[in-house]
DNA sequence: TTGAAAGCGCTACCAG
DNA sequence: CTGGTAGCGCTTTCAA
């Protein structure tokens, strides 16, 4: 099951020429003689000689393989991602090392180190929702090219692409403002990420847009579980104004919620609107009112192609790069039939 | 945003001692003098030096990495398998290279020469739905150790790990017929696909334990999209003997189905049973009665298993290895509530 | 038009 | 105990 590989020296011995020559017939140098052009090809086409990558990577210093760590493949919107990224890596001939951090803060430092080790050409990451200390992001970022997207990080000059939550949850407040809510509850998610914050600003804007108070006691924060869920829930049906509408975090939370307000029986009187993870086709029993599509596989596909960007840059400028790209994608509240 | 990297040549230099030294002294190689050992570690760390695993890789040749390739990662039976996979790569020092086939043949040769060409240590596979011709699994086979799961290419002298569906489908077919149905129909999958003649046979032998004739008309293949889903079904309900119940070729299918069948109002009067390629906790509307489990972690983390045990085996091992994994898992039956 | 040689960074073998 | 030295397979000047 295993052949020793054909290497470039022996297609020379065989022809009695030099290995030189042989590198640069296949590379179809113009410094060679069409004859031996060919020669060398018959020959590397008859023994199927395959370059080595491995000896062409340590020679070039660059692997054309790129690092992607997402929190869980099993949160349906990262799969998404990814196959935007692969789109566009393969069309520029990368390839795709893949890490799971299980929201793991430590397990996503330890697939930093794997893959620098490995000597990827850059990185694309979505942290995980219990990285709140950012040393290990930062120490990479000294030697690799890092991309981040959907879950971002509060740092400075990282290039980043996601989804502007904040007008998404400023379109999910009106489509409920307009149904005459008055009183609405948010269950938001962990305080420190930066997509909670931006999901909180959007609450603001939304209800001062339509001169109303922000009350802090309508938002409500969860670590995401199911429990912390549905106790951020309780809670807000406890508040002295008790909301008649819920923002969610996203559709796994908002399909906790339902199924608690179902089994409460309050379905019915509190619309629930949430931000997707989920290819929303599946037909889900407890389907929230309205989702905010956040574009998946387009921010796989920009993020990729941000990386590149950088990677060809890093290669004509000499260091002291100073842009960050920033890319925003609009949301939009979809209403689910 | 980039630092020329340390290499042990510099490390050398400034401590006035070969390269040689310096590198067996990072291996705590015992002929190396504690007292040196301790200076070129103290170095080491000082210049922040990191191997550099590409120059290590060439000289070992090997990489440490797997090649993983699945038909998609929207199925998300297969990001759980991946997870199954990664866990015990990881355990192992093995990182994942990944791989989405999008179901197409092309792109899975291409993707399996990429994988060669970066030189990966073996490659764990569930071929596309659409691939009936293993010349490409062939050609690789020659060069690096492949280890198949979940979908198997009917080939000869392969390692892989699947499910028994023969007996889950037995198990499926049972729960029916104790349910004094007599007249089951089954929506299969490409008919060359290994994993719908487990499924046939499965179908075979329960009625032939049961002493009931098999009616090769109450068995349609589809492709597995939905109109050819639902064309099948059709057919079946269209049949001189109609069935009673239905079996699907898996959860997708199923929700397909149902969906279907309310839609003409036949739900109450058909139960439908499937495979599972789903997490079952996702609260689907259109519900199949009962699934049969294929455990997707276990067979990543199983996949795995062979794989490191093939790799390790070829070290030791001269060539002509005859020996052939095939693990097959159990298939379990599970009820949905 | 071709070849020799240096070197990418590291390991390993063999003398001292 | 330590240091040359010879590669791993390939690219790339620099001479010839």
């Amino acid at each position: 099951m295993e052949k020793k590989p054909v290497t470039i020296k022996e297609i020379a011995r065989r022809l009695n020429i030099s290995v030189s020559a042989v590198s640069k017939a296949l590379h179809d140098d113009p410094s060679i003689g069409l004859r031996t052009r060919m020669r060398v090809k018959a020959m590397a086409e008859e023994l199927k000689y395959e370059p080595n990558q491995t000896a062409i990577f340590l020679q070039k210093g660059r692997t054309n393989t790129i690092g992607v760590i997402v929190p869980s493949l099993v949160e349906s919107f990262f799969p998404q991602v990814i196959s935007g990224i692969e789109e566009v890596a393969n069309k520029h001939n990368y390839v795709v090392l893949l890490g799971q951090s299980m929201e793991d803060p430590e397990r996503e430092q330890m697939l930093l180190e794997t893959m620098k080790k490995h000597r990827v050409d850059g990185i694309l990451i979505s942290i995980s929702k219990n990285t709140f200390q950012y040393d290990h992001l930062r120490k990479v970022k000294e030697s690799i090219p890092l991309v981040f997207f959907d879950r971002i990080p509060d740092m400075k000059e990282i290039h980043y692409v996601a989804c502007n939550l904040v007008s998404g949850t400023v379109q999910a407040m009106n489509y409920l403002l307009q149904q005459k809510h008055r009183v609405i509850g948010m269950v938001n998610g962990p305080e420190k990420l930066f997509s909670s914050r931006e999901r909180l600003e959007g609450f603001r804007q939304a209800l001062s847009k339509s001169r109303l108070k922000y009350d802090p006691s309508l938002v409500v924060n969860s670590d995401l579980s199911k429990e912390s869920v549905i106790q951020a829930v309780k809670e807000l049906l406890a508040n002295k104004r008790k909301p008649t509408a819920l923002i969610a975090f996203h559709d796994n939370a908002a399909i906790e919620i339902i199924e608690y307000l179902k089994s409460i029986r309050k379905d019915k009187s509190i619309p629930v609107v949430s931000f997707a993870n989920l290819p929303m086709s599946s037909h889900t029993m407890f389907k929230p009112a309205a989702s905010v599509e956040q574009y998946p596989y387009l921010q796989g596909q920009k993020a990729m192609e941000v990386l590149i960007d950088v990677l060809n840059n890093k290669e004509t400028d000499q260091g002291a790069n100073t842009a960050f790209y920033k890319i925003i994608l609009d949301s939009r509240l979809v209403l689910l039939k």
